[in-house]
DNA sequence: ATCAGCACCTGTTGGC
DNA sequence: TGCCAACAGGTGCTGA
């Protein structure tokens, strides 16, 4: 579920309420391990203070005293949801439960997860090394010259290609779409073919979207909600993603629907080319 | 090396 | 109304 523009929603929400807290103690389930194969024991976790909160690719890592991060990766349905000391527990917090980080005080840190899929790390490094990711969107690096290098003479097509968090990292599904839409791109374009005005104009509409959803504070189409739990506003401002068969905003054509990398992939005939 | 296909889970929705 | 296939924001593995 979670994007980028969701999962830096969460990790600046939680990195005031986190920064200083100290660890007491981890509970989590195990079936299937919520701690995946590459992560450091969670006993590593006790004792270490909150530094930082930050995002990397579609991760928040939480970086811990002693050079220690702590990777969770939200997958489909998981939260990650802070309660204070003072605050009650919620009725249902056992449901979906996967794992719980108990501070020092009564704090927690509750990460819940309907399908599962989510998961954690524990590890020493840097971030994005040690999650295999891509360039950011937002790095500086990426310019018009690293990214028709990074394209060059490949053959998959641009919404595949987009999703790919070796090469990129924190764009999926919705705003992948999105910014093919505000780029004028067909989703299936060959990557490697684009022209060179086509790649300018994805690489800003990549930025304008991400950036316009990170104000409104993420998309929730379903699950997603913030680290407070509540949900974000984009979904609101789609253009495309999720509206198969309605008019295009601008053209009035209907929104297309076809499957690319076995995902559902939303474009306007009219607009995209 | 790449890539399509499936696996991992549970819940919701839409078509019949 | 009821059933069930299709689908869901993601990624990892397998085998061609």
């Amino acid at each position: 579920m979670p994007e980028l523009p969701e999962v830096e929603t969460i990790a600046r929400d939680l990195a005031p309420r986190l920064s200083g807290l100290r660890i007491a103690k981890v509970s989590h389930a195990d079936h299937p391990p919520v701690f995946d194969r590459h992560s450091l024991p969670p006993r590593t976790l006790l004792g270490r203070t909150v530094i930082a909160v930050k995002r990397a690719g579609k991760f928040v890592v939480i970086e811990l005293s002693g050079g220690v991060r702590l990777a969770v990766h939200l997958r489909m349905t998981g939260r990650l949801i802070f309660r204070s000391a003072e605050e009650p527990r919620p009725h249902d917090a056992a449901r979906y439960l996967r794992a719980t980080l108990h501070f020092r005080g009564g704090a927690e840190l509750v990460f819940s997860d309907v399908r599962k899929f989510g998961r954690l790390r524990v590890f020493r490094g840097v971030a994005q090394t040690e999650l295999l990711l891509g360039v950011d969107p937002f790095d500086r690096q990426l310019d018009a010259a690293r990214f028709a290098e990074l394209t060059r003479k490949r053959t998959t097509p641009v919404k595949v290609w987009l999703l790919d968090q070796r090469r990129l990292a924190g764009v999926g599904n919705i705003y992948a779409c999105e910014a093919l839409y505000y780029a004028g791109v067909r989703p299936k374009r060959r990557v490697g073919k684009l022209t060179a005005l086509e790649r300018h104009k994805l690489l800003l509409a990549l930025r304008k979207v991400l950036r316009k959803a990170i104000y409104h504070r993420g998309s929730s189409v379903d699950d997603y909600v913030d680290g407070a739990g509540k949900s974000g506003r984009f979904q609101n401002h789609l253009a495309v993603y999720g509206r198969a068969g309605k008019p295009c905003r601008r053209c009035g054509t209907p929104i297309n629907r076809m499957v690319l990398g076995q995902r559902g992939t939303f474009y306007c005939p009219g607009c995209q080319r």
